[in-house]
DNA sequence: CACGCGTGGCG
DNA sequence: TCGCCAAGCGT
């Protein structure tokens, strides 16, 4: 450990710290649905979902989750399909295809038990050293830290630690913090407590120190120093692409759709025709669709004038998308699939996609 | 390590 | 309007 950090926790109240925290945590803890029993199973699910996502986000897309998926043994049952959908709408769907994956191999592997030693549940898919941290100490009340970006924040306050928090690196620094300043008695109160205190007092912009349950542990408080912590560096902008996407349909009312490949972005999902734009070219962005239609899925349309524009915000790029509709003039490959209008609400769109529909919905376009 | 990977909310 | 997110993980 870092000896300037060794010597800050030499120098620390950690039992009137873990004291001041956990009391405050089991007082003003909010009720929220994983909180009602320690089933490791659900404390799972909560922990992923809750990954880079808002808790009010969350809680609705929990609560219908479990009941679609209330045990392992049904989750690792059930159609792939089916728990796509379950997550449409929730965003980094790698979560939930590696989660469901995970759940099949403590089934298989485990008995249908979540695994509670560190070795084997950082096996699963998708459970990372936060990850791990939260269900071991939550679910088993084991002392682990499970570092987040909450428990960063906090402790970079609490002991001046002025390391760019957003360098993978500092995660072994808070987590050697995390392991001296834990509760052996509590753990799973101590590591929420930090995670609820980042949460709803010392918050990224405004911290609400005359309210915190152990400013006077905090360094930063104490040097007026709470706004500058944590030191975090700058992400680079989402590259803008063109995009241009098609809602086809038939002279049966079937729209098509196509799914996309089984690894990447938005992998597994369904999404309307599409293709990325060449702004280069002379070419028009309807030119260019038709053309794409043609090569990728043998179909010959009839495509309408500009429809509308969806734009979708990842995290490191934005699709503008020019949205066009087109009737069908002989079969697509089988790379396109016709569906009914009844029948979309089985599979799982981006929401950008989910806009494409609205648009087409509300024209006064006739099928 | 740097980057890919979603989404909706907020000052 | 727009940057910055919010309980990270896989490669």
């Amino acid at each position: 450990m870092d000896k300037d950090l060794q010597n800050k926790l030499e120098n620390f109240p950690i039992e009137s710290f873990q004291h001041d925290l956990i009391n405050w945590y089991l007082t003003e803890k909010r009720d929220l649905p994983w909180r009602r029993d320690q089933d490791p199973y659900k404390v799972w699910v909560s922990e992923i979902m809750l990954q880079q996502t808002r808790v009010d986000t969350v809680i609705p897309y929990f609560t219908s989750f479990i009941t679609k998926f209330p045990t392992i043994e049904s989750l690792a049952d059930a159609n792939e399909e089916e728990v796509l959908k379950a997550w449409e709408g929730l965003g980094y769907y790698s979560r939930v295809r590696n989660l469901q994956s995970a759940v099949k191999e403590v089934k298989e592997s485990y008995g249908g038990v979540v695994p509670n030693t560190p070795n084997e549940i950082s096996k699963l898919k998708g459970v990372g050293p936060y990850t791990k941290g939260a269900i071991l100490s939550i679910a088993y009340n084991i002392p682990e830290p499970a570092v987040d970006g909450n428990v960063m924040r906090v402790l970079s306050r609490i002991l001046s630690i002025w390391e760019d928090i957003a360098k993978p690196k500092a995660r072994k620094t808070f987590e050697a913090a995390t392991y001296e300043l834990i509760s052996k008695e509590d753990p799973s109160s101590f590591n929420q407590a930090l995670m609820e205190l980042g949460a709803l007092i010392c918050t990224p912009t405004s911290p609400s120190c005359l309210l915190c349950p152990v400013r006077e542990h905090c360094s930063a408080f104490e040097e007026g120093v709470q706004t500058e912590l944590p030191i975090k560096s700058k992400k680079k902008k989402p590259k803008p692409l063109q995009m241009a996407a098609a809602v086809l349909y038939d002279q049966n009312s079937n729209l098509y759709i196509h799914k996309r490949p089984s690894s990447g972005l938005l992998a597994k999902l369904w999404e309307y025709p599409n293709v990325e734009l060449d702004v280069t070219t002379g070419k028009t962005y309807r030119e260019q669709l038709v053309d794409y239609l043609q090569d990728e899925y043998d179909v010959k349309v009839e495509l309408s004038e500009l429809a509308g524009t969806v734009e979708h915000i990842f995290s490191h790029l934005i699709w503008n998308i020019s949205i066009y509709f087109g009737k069908v003039k002989n079969t697509p490959n089988g790379d396109l699939v016709p569906v009914t209008e009844t029948e979309l609400s089985k599979y799982a769109f981006p929401v950008s996609h989910q806009k494409i529909y609205q648009i087409f919905k509300e024209s006064d376009f006739n099928v």
